[in-house]
DNA sequence: CGCCCTATGTGAATCGTTTCAGTTTATCGT
DNA sequence: ACGATAAACTGAAACGATTCACATAGGGCG
């Protein structure tokens, strides 16, 4: 092993300085001593390269500067997106991010917030994948914690993003119906896992009042794992007329399945998705999708977590409201 | 604020036991103490709900878990891909991330870099923009740092990940040489913070074996960076006849503003990438581009890291080799 | 029976920082 | 000039786990 020098401490600034550890430790931060001693002691810090360690200062029970980001599946695109955007906004807070990534397992996730909440966190960011089970309670209260999209079961909450799912499902339902489509597969992630999630739900409420035959098909999350259900879905004798991605992940794997059998996309089938990602302006066809504006969900969701730390108790619910956009991946059904 | 409880400590289960805490230490391992005794805490700890706390072990000395994780822009889809890749590849070694983004700042690089090591990170996983400057001597020579894609000024490395950036550039400008490009624009993010990157002085040396007019244009990473720079581009009297963008992200803004133009891809213009991104084979036309295996270089970069902390100081330097994927967006040169 | 060795356990120091509770000066008002 | 008070600084105890050095007891063996 190589030579490992230390980093410098305070203690080290006590001896160059003749101060005590204390003394020093005030000075750093400007309190309680002399003016000439802050400075002395600044200098002698500066010519160190001297930091407070974090770890140190995290174990005296101080903060952390540092926010746990969870998210349900990197292997997403949006939620990349979204995780940079969070990312990014938690650093105009002058905080840091540990990204925690459950990898579309339910399972993980209590066990992966715990993990993160026992490196000392200041407060989580949560956007899970489902209620899957496990009790959040004692986290939750030990931890501020803020949720995007998602409940977690026994949660005392910091603050809370939703989504207005139903508005968004009913928008996309009823654009395919005006299209004439009667027989919709839903392509959900995480159906196994919690069959009962607010969107699906909606999908089967909404489905009913409009007279829709919507399957719903459990899904993985990612572009090659919906690829090859796509091509099982599209190759049925009696084919839906329309595909509704519950992410445009899982749609973008779709089309790829479509291109690869031949299919027209709108004329032979519709695909359709649900999150908006930029990318999906883009590809061939570009897509249907209802938008959920990732820079208003993550500066939500930041200022939430950033108010509660300060001390703010208000009310801190906020809906995000679902924009439909029409591109050309959806047209009239095939008769 | 709600009333906080503690997290269990060894403490504790000492006093539960019976035990001293020192007791209780060794039997939490196995070690050192009888059989019975290691029963008897593992019992309590399990109904207390006790896992050590991570932070006072890393202050003590030992080990974290955790690796950190610097990224160049986290807007880049191919890096947020890449990031999820190597996340995915530590927790298969039981290792956690905390992920950080320099946003395209070369100048925060150095400065993230000393806030993971500071954050007693075991080890350090960086993708940087390149060169900008510091000196990385200190803080890689206390912590293993292995670097994918480029270099750091002073850096001692437990390993490195590099690509074969010659080669790439070079099959990329014969294909379009071959196809009749002769004036080429090259839109590259970094080029002012860094401008004698590899990639930018293997774009100019081979352009100018081949006899290409080449010019490089500096561009901000993102979607929305590019767009507007390709239209400046686009609109030039003597228009370049293709585009070649040193990232796919780059190209994907490019693409867009082709099409706000009403220039057809690839019979008005081509436009090729440089990571193939999964989603470059969707868009619209499917990008030509070179492909690095994200999965491949996930994986060196993390064993070279993992081998390291175990003691192994053997060499770990990998170059990874391109493949060129040529698709519908790059054709012949309009006359 | 006396000696040493092992098995099992404990006390205390340590990591680097913060902070409570003092202690020493110097200064001020009366 | 004297006691009160404030300013400047220090000692020591936390935070939670690890680990070195030591203590105690019992067992084995000549």
């Amino acid at each position: 092993m190589a030579a490992t020098p230390k980093r410098p401490t305070i203690k080290q600034i006590a001896e160059e300085t003749g101060l005590s550890v204390t003394a020093v430790s005030y000075a750093l931060r400007g309190e309680r001593v002399s003016a000439a001693t802050i400075e002395r002691v600044q200098a002698v810090a500066d010519q160190l390269g001297y930091s407070a360690d974090p770890v140190a200062r995290a174990l005296r029970g101080g903060r952390t500067g540092t926010i746990g980001v969870l998210v349900g599946s990197l292997a997403d695109f949006w939620q990349q997106t979204l995780a940079h955007a969070v990312q990014r906004e938690l650093r105009t807070h002058g905080l840091h991010t540990i990204l925690a990534d459950a990898d579309g397992d339910p399972a993980e996730e209590l066990a992966l917030a715990a993990r993160l909440a026992a490196q000392r966190v200041d407060g989580l960011l949560v956007a899970p994948i489902g209620p899957a089970g496990g009790d959040w309670a004692k986290l939750t209260e030990r931890t501020p914690t803020v949720t995007i999209s998602g409940r977690l079961p026994g949660a005392e909450l910091a603050g809370e993003v939703a989504f207005d799912q139903t508005t968004g499902v009913g928008e996309m339902l009823r654009h395919l119906h005006s299209l004439g489509h009667r027989r919709i597969a839903v392509l959900s992630w995480a159906v196994e896992a919690s069959p009962d999630r607010p969107t699906e739900r909606a999908v089967r409420e909404q489905a009913a009042t409009l007279g829709l035959d919507c399957e719903i098909v459990q899904c993985a999350y990612s572009l090659d794992g919906s690829r090859p259900l796509a091509l099982e879905v599209l190759e049925r004798a009696d084919r839906p007329t329309a595909i509704f991605c519950l992410s445009d992940s899982i749609a973008y794997g779709v089309l790829h399945g479509c291109r690869e059998l031949g299919l027209q996309v709108p004329r032979d089938i519709s695909v359709v998705g649900f999150d908006d990602h930029p990318l999906s302006r883009l590809v061939d066809p570009p897509l249907t999708s209802v938008n959920w504006s990732i820079d208003r969900t993550a500066r939500a969701a930041v200022g939430f977590l950033v108010d509660y730390l300060a001390g703010d108790r208000g009310d801190h619910r906020v809906v995000i409201a679902p924009t439909m956009v029409v591109r050309d991946s959806s047209g009239p059904a095939p008769s």
